[in-house]
DNA sequence: ATCAGTTATGCACTATTATACATAGAATAT
DNA sequence: ATATTCTATGTATAATAGTGCATAACTGAT
């Protein structure tokens, strides 16, 4: 039982694959067990082991948790996966080239999103936080919108810390939505083409 | 067919959508349980009680299926789902390198079909021809079959014409349903001997 | 009616996932 | 070093996928 236990010799090397990709699309997404334990309803135990200990999950489960991803499972002919992949690629998330600055606000953002979901357990307006913010990850932004993103964040955790007024939230998203359309409108730049990051689905980035 | 349509209540729509995938895939290649399960390892048993009974499938069994089929699993982006689907359509359950007088025949079969529907808004059979249409759309169908398929459309403009006679469109449907098992016996026949074809075709029948 | 091929079920039995808690261990802040 | 968060494990139990064999049920063909 080390760290990182190893696969078992249950699962073939598909099914290995895929599993890693689930993993690989939480992390990227910036989410821990905890959270997609919550969205999914499959136990936080139960994620670990998924994830570190080769357990052969059940379809069921895994369409729980892709849901909970925002991903979709999808039988592709062979013949068309090369395809499939490009296009995957191409919508899959962007950490854009992106002023550092702006960078690490975004990060603050995601991480005063994650802090309310644990502190709040039952908060149905956060999916609408978390949707705006994704919204925003994978655009250009100037600059100029650093300002706004730290004041929307700062109102955020604020609201966190009172441990009140919860239903400022969803005014928060609102205005988190609103500063994505100003970002989108100020310069048309609309996604963005390049992505070093394979993200999941179909990697055939091997590793051991 | 759909003899037993009854699945568990266990499996999320997300997983029956799979499931149904991969048998319309065998079905597709004309394969049959057995012989899938050679291919694949899963026993027969296994297989039928998968595509019928809403078994909650283990992921290895999943992959392995799926290999046999020359298929892959894949986790995509919701946003990327209608892309990939199109992709998808276009190299499998595309019309399957079809002698182009039986696609175009389909075609008007499918046409009789739906003018039937908008003739008669409420008719139970319709959707029994409905089905039977679209197990046989996805088969390879040589160029023999193309007189039956021919005589059944006609005669289900016949019925549409004269606006009476509904109840043979029951029989109809059975017949349609015939002819598809009789397209799937046949499937050991390396025919391909159609005239009116540009002659490059490249088709890529991978029967093995 | 009989035969052959295919799919669906029944049953006994095993192997493993899934779940609920609880908690240890790792990694990160403070 | 201390607290906190996140991930991995331990234990126990329930539920069910998976397997093998046999065979019923259905279909199309002779």
């Amino acid at each position: 039982m080390g760290l990182h236990a190893e696969f078992d010799i249950n699962m073939n090397y598909e099914a290995q694959k895929i599993i890693k990709a689930l993993r690989e699309a939480r992390l990227a997404k910036g989410m821990r067990q905890t959270e997609l334990s919550k969205l999914s309803g499959v136990p936080q135990a139960q994620i670990s082991r998924i994830e570190a200990s080769g357990v052969d999950i059940r379809l069921s489960s895994l369409a729980a948790l892709t849901h909970a991803l925002d991903l979709e499972v999808a039988l592709v002919p062979r013949k068309a996966v090369p395809a499939v992949k490009s296009i995957t690629r191409q919508t899959s998330e962007h950490p854009p080239v992106q002023p550092a600055a702006i960078g690490k606000e975004l990060q603050r953002v995601q991480e005063a999103i994650r802090a309310m979901q644990v502190k709040i357990p039952e908060i149905p307006n956060l999916d609408a936080l978390r949707k705006a913010h994704a919204a925003i990850k994978p655009l250009k932004i100037d600059m100029s919108f650093l300002q706004p993103l730290r004041e929307l964040r700062t109102t955020l955790e604020r609201i966190q810390r009172s441990q009140k007024d919860w239903a400022k939230i969803a005014e928060v998203a609102r205005s988190m939505t609103h500063l994505r359309n100003q970002i989108i409108h100020t310069r048309p730049s609309p996604e963005i083409q390049d992505g070093p990051r394979p993200a999941y689905t179909l990697d055939d980035d091997d590793d051991a």
